[in-house]
DNA sequence: CTGAAAGCGCTTACAG
DNA sequence: CTGAAAGCGCTTACAG
């Protein structure tokens, strides 16, 4: 892609691999390695101790002396030994020491909003107190022949976030009978769960608008079902939505309208957005904005998709909150920086991954698990509505 | 933290590990198992097949025919069989299909830049369509007890980003011995690396302000050192920065400033912050804007610092950019929605990431290695300066 | 197309 | 404080 714009400096044959067979990289390193791989046991061998010793040295330091345990590790590191392999290790341990988060679709898509980005840095604040490395795994289309990297990653645990129901991955990920914890899902019995209030903050959203006026509301929502579409969505779509927090989302926003005394299919419109980004989200305000009579008060599901519509706004002449009020959800670090700043759903989404990891390491250790979580969210009033 | 808003529904004792005396996670499921794990031995002595056989059922369906093949996944179904441990596949293959990226510090650190979460995305969209997930490793305060998460972590190659020359942790990933390719550091001979034009971007950024006829500029400057400090940073200091990005864009800024006829030392502060977040941006503009006389030329070395010198602007009632004019680096897809919008270096941060994947797996997989890359950045003229 | 055998590299009770 | 033994669960040539 960036080919012709990109500058390779120096050029030499890759190291390859080394492998014996069946063996791993090889290293050319130590007298004990002759082409093969240095192991515990050649350190063993080497200063003329048994194995469980050398293992002691890295795993039990308490276990040998503070001289003995120098000797192996200097001699060790002469050899090139790079310490215990952690496939083997970890096989023997029946543990990894890592765990899993696993997203729908590609796990690119993960990145795509923000907020899962500070989510996962939740999930990485507590992990890594805890001792544990973060494996992303992704769901990519089903290969028949090949293993799904949710059945080959080696994992203590997985944190599965805003799965679709329905998916067929998800089962995958639960039949794996790993311990998990679930996040802005359809609940599973007996399965912890992560959520926010996603209702309660879609209904303040609205009741916002509402009380300043508005008769006629638009709807930018995120995806509805697994098979994603553009445009405005029929009362069954909506009522079908496939993913709990969009539907919680949509439950406020209607329970605040009706309790305004609007008619829900009448009155509201939602317009389908296939994919989380600002680009979308000035598509359907577009489409939003040409409709009669025109809803002049618009209920972003995403902060990214209200960007868009702010976007838009400016694009198209219009004064914002005058002539079109919008409020995202989320409260994304730059939602106070947009023009003008941005009336948005908060939801704590840092504490949401802190929390979703707590409750699997809890389990992990064996400890008496919480049920579910519900974190709360609140409007912060800007200036956009 | 929390805990006085958080609702908690339910309450269940955990299920526990139910781990079986040096086994890994037990469970009840088919007749094979009496409080032990299924394995693949088991599914085989139940369908009176060759373990191999139903490992081949797995891993080479054109080994065995298609009814049999059914056969054994319904029965390894039927028992509980949750498909091939990772660990012990990992052991014997050699290979964990994962790939490590280790981020200096803390984990979490990572994600406080959003340009991190971007630069992943692109190493995400590589990996995952080669087959392989995603190991976040940390590299939290050493314990010597214990062993690093970068020596535990089972994973083909790594990784490196943006670590400080003389970081210990940068010598302990690197002796693992693995495959690596290093981002934005310091070259290490062997290892491919992939960096931006970091010093031609800044350049740019410092002439464009130049052009405009500021004879005097403050840098924004990300830490210099591994011992983060808040402040004016003398010149001793800011010539021994430890990061190889840093450096570069500081040679940039002065290659300019030197060709405008400023005098480096005299004509230009830098102003070091501890964290690259907006907060230490607007404390470093805050303090730059004191100074007389006034550097009312700003150079941020990252967006987010960029981000907090505009809301300080903003906030000290400043005009941008006829009082104070700002520039940036990174641009983040949000650079374009600050008030007024931002005037930044663009990298191409997806990419980078691409292309750190792409030439990580061109080594696992044994082909020849690219060399270093170098990719282009440009700047971004939008109303900030 | 199927099976018996060997071994990947380590850690853990346990006995001394 | 040290060592011998057993075994974690799987995959891979190889022979039939």
């Amino acid at each position: 892609m960036y080919a012709d714009r990109v500058a390779v400096k120096g050029r030499r044959s890759g190291r390859g691999r080394g492998r014996a067979a069946g063996g791993r990289r090889a290293r050319a390193a130590g007298a004990a390695a002759r082409g093969r791989r240095v192991t515990l046991k050649d350190v063993a061998a080497a200063l003329g101790v048994a194995p469980s010793t050398v293992s002691n040295a890295y795993n039990r330091p308490d276990q040998l002396s503070a001289e003995l345990r120098e000797r192996i590790l200097a001699t060790a590191e002469a050899m090139g030994y790079q310490g215990p392999d952690p496939a083997a290790r970890s096989l023997r341990r029946g543990v990894s020491n890592a765990i899993g988060v696993v997203y729908p679709s590609e796990l690119s898509y993960a990145f795509t909003d923000p907020a899962a980005a500070l989510f996962i840095e939740g999930i990485a604040l507590e992990a890594e107190q805890a001792g544990y490395a973060l494996m992303l795994i992704g769901t990519p289309p089903r290969d028949e022949a090949s293993l799904a990297p949710v059945r080959t990653a080696n994992v203590d645990g997985v944190v599965v976030h805003c799965f679709a129901d329905g998916d067929p991955h998800f089962d995958e990920v639960l039949a794996r009978g790993l311990p998990a914890v679930m996040v802005d899902n359809t609940g599973v019995d007996g399965v912890p769960h992560v959520a926010i209030d996603d209702e309660g903050g879609a209904r303040e959203a609205a009741a916002h608008l509402l009380r300043r006026g508005h008769r006629r509301l638009g709807v930018i929502s995120m995806d509805l079902a697994l098979d994603a579409r553009r445009g405005v969505a029929g009362p069954e779509r909506v009522a079908a939505a496939s993913y709990a927090a969009v539907r919680a989302r949509l439950a406020g926003y209607r329970a605040a309208a009706e309790a305004a005394g609007l008619d829900w299919e009448r009155d509201v419109v939602v317009y389908e957005c296939p994919e989380n980004v600002p680009e979308e989200g000035a598509r359907a305000a577009a489409a939003l904005l040409e409709l009669l009579p025109r809803p002049a008060g618009i209920l972003a599901m995403s902060d990214q998709l209200a960007f868009g519509a702010l976007a838009h706004a400016q694009e198209a002449g219009l004064a914002v909150p005058d002539e079109v009020a919008v409020v995202g959800f989320d409260d994304l670090p730059s939602a106070r920086r947009t023009t003008p700043p941005l009336t948005t759903v908060h939801q704590p989404t840092v504490e949401k991954g802190r929390w979703a990891a707590r409750l699997l390491i809890a389990q992990l250790r064996g400890e008496r698990a919480e049920g579910s979580v519900v974190l709360p969210t609140h409007l912060v009033v800007r200036e956009s509505a």
